[in-house]
DNA sequence: AGAATACTTCGATAGGGATCAAACCATGCG
DNA sequence: CGCATGGTTTGATCCCTATCGAAGTATTCT
C-alpha cells in the first residue's frame, strides 16, 4: 500500500462528466455561476449545486459572492494546469478523432460561448478592438477606451450602464487558444450579431453560421 | 453541454486509488508486473489485473511481454507529466498535513520499494556507488561499472548472473525527488541489509528501521 | 509430460455516488 | 412587506463499478 498526497481524491473529482465540463468551461479564467455552469454541464441545478460543493472542498475551486451571484472560478494556475495535463492526455489518446466534419470547422469559426462569441471571428473581433483602442486591453483585464461609448452607440450596441457583471472580460478560446471578449459587452455583440441576422445558431450545436452578406456586414462593423 | 476530448475518461482512470497507487508506482519509470503491483495497490490480483486492462484501454499503460511475465509501465512522458501534476495539486490542497509522525520521518529515511530500498539511505548509496565508479549512470541507465563484480562479491552481495529483470534500474524516490536503486541488484542489496539484521521492516508499513549498529555496518559498507 | 508460476476471465455481491424532484434559504426588486 | 430569482439541502432511486473467490489459460521449469 502507497499512501502520499491523495492523488485519487483530486483526480475522482475530475473524473465526473458533469464536473470535468464544469472544470472545463471555467478554464477561460472567467468565474461562472452555478446556473451556467449547470447548463455548460447539462445537469440540474440541484446536481450542479452537489458537484461545486465538492468541487469547493476538494479545493479545486474558488467562490466569489457578489450579491446574490456567487461566481465559481478556477481555485489557481496550478489547478489550471492539471486540467491543461489532463486534456492533453485525454487529445492524445483519444483516437477517437472523428474526422473533423464540416460542424466542427464551423466551431472554429464561429460559436457560442454561453452568452458570447467564441471562435477565430471573436478572436479576430477583439484584436481589432484593442488595435483601434477603442477596447483598452492589460493582460487578461479589459476595460473601455474613451471612444468606446460613442462608437458602440454608433454600431448599435448599448453597453450596460449598471451592469451585475464585468462589462468586458477576456475568455481564452479553446480552438485558437488565445482570448476572445466576454462580459456584458461581449453578450451584447452577439445579441446584435442574432438580432441583425447576420447569423444564425445552429440547432443543438455552439456552431455559429455567417451568412455571406452577414459574414461583410460584420467585418465592415468589427474587423475594418 | 461541452465536447471535446474526453477529459473525465481518463481523469476517472486515475480517480480509483487502486488504479492511482499503480500509477504512482510506475512513476519511477520502472515497469512492474501485475503481481507487483496488486501488491503495491494493496487489491487482489485480479482485481488488478481488471484495473490494469482498463489503463491499458485507456491508453494510459504500455505492456511488454517477456516470457510469462508482463511488464505494464506508463505509456509515455506525456502521461507522468500528468500524474506529477495532479500529485501536485492533491499536495497543495491536502491540508491533511497531520504533523510528520515519527512513521513518517522513518519513511523519508528508509523503506521499502516493492523489493529494494528507497528514502534518503537509498539515494546518498546510489549517489556513492556511482562516484566510486562501481556503477556508471547515465541519465536513467545505470550499469554496472569494472569493479562491480569484485566490489559486490567482497562484501557479500550477489549479481544475478542471469536476470529476468535489469540488474540496475534507476527509481524516483517519492520524497527525495531523486533517484535510488532498483532492479535485482536493488533487491540483492535490501535482502543483504535484512538478512545481517542491520534493519527490520515495520510492520504494516514500508518503513524500515535501522538499528545503530546496522545503521554504521550499513554506512561502512555503501557510503564510505 | 507434469508441476508450478504468472496472469486473466467469470460470476456474484455490495457499496458508493450521480441524479432529480421537491422543499427550503437568501438576496434583490417593487 | 410580498414576490421573484438564484442557490442549496434533503430524500429516494438507481446504476455503475470495485471487489474477491474460483476456475481457466499460458508459459516456463524439471
Amino acid at each position: 500500500m502507497r499512501e502520499g498526497p491523495d492523488i485519487a481524491r483530486i483526480a475522482s473529482l475530475v473524473g465526473d462528466p458533469a464536473r470535468a465540463n464544469m472544470l472545463s468551461a471555467l478554464m477561460g479564467g472567467t468565474a461562472l455561476t452555478a446556473s451556467e455552469l449547470a447548463l455548460e454541464a447539462g445537469v440540474s441545478l440541484p446536481t450542479a449545486s452537489s458537484h461545486l460543493s465538492k468541487l469547493m472542498e476538494g479545493g479545486l475551486l474558488t467562490l466569489a459572492s457578489q450579491g446574490r451571484h456567487r461566481y465559481y472560478g478556477l481555485a489557481g494556475p496550478q489547478v489550471a494546469g492539471m486540467i491543461e495535463a489532463i486534456t492533453g492526455v485525454a487529445e492524445a489518446v483519444g483516437p477517437k478523432r472523428v474526422r473533423p466534419g464540416p460542424r466542427d470547422a464551423a466551431m472554429r469559426v464561429a460559436r457560442v460561448c454561453y452568452d458570447h462569441l467564441a471562435g477565430e471571428q471573436a478572436v479576430a473581433m477583439l484584436d481589432r478592438l484593442v488595435e483601434k483602442d477603442i477596447l483598452l486591453r492589460n493582460d487578461n483585464e479589459i476595460r473601455l477606451g474613451p471612444s468606446a461609448a460613442s462608437h458602440f452607440a454608433a454600431i448599435g450596441v448599448d453597453i450596460d450602464a449598471r451592469p451585475r457583471r464585468p462589462v468586458c472580460r477576456a475568455c481564452l478560446d479553446w480552438s485558437v487558444r488565445r482570448s476572445h471578449l466576454a462580459g456584458t459587452l461581449g453578450a451584447a455583440i452577439l445579441d446584435k450579431i442574432l438580432a441583425e441576422k447576420w447569423a444564425r445558431r445552429e440547432k443543438d450545436s455552439r456552431a455559429v453560421i455567417f451568412s455571406p452578406p452577414g459574414k461583410q456586414a460584420f467585418e465592415r462593423v468589427f474587423l475594418a
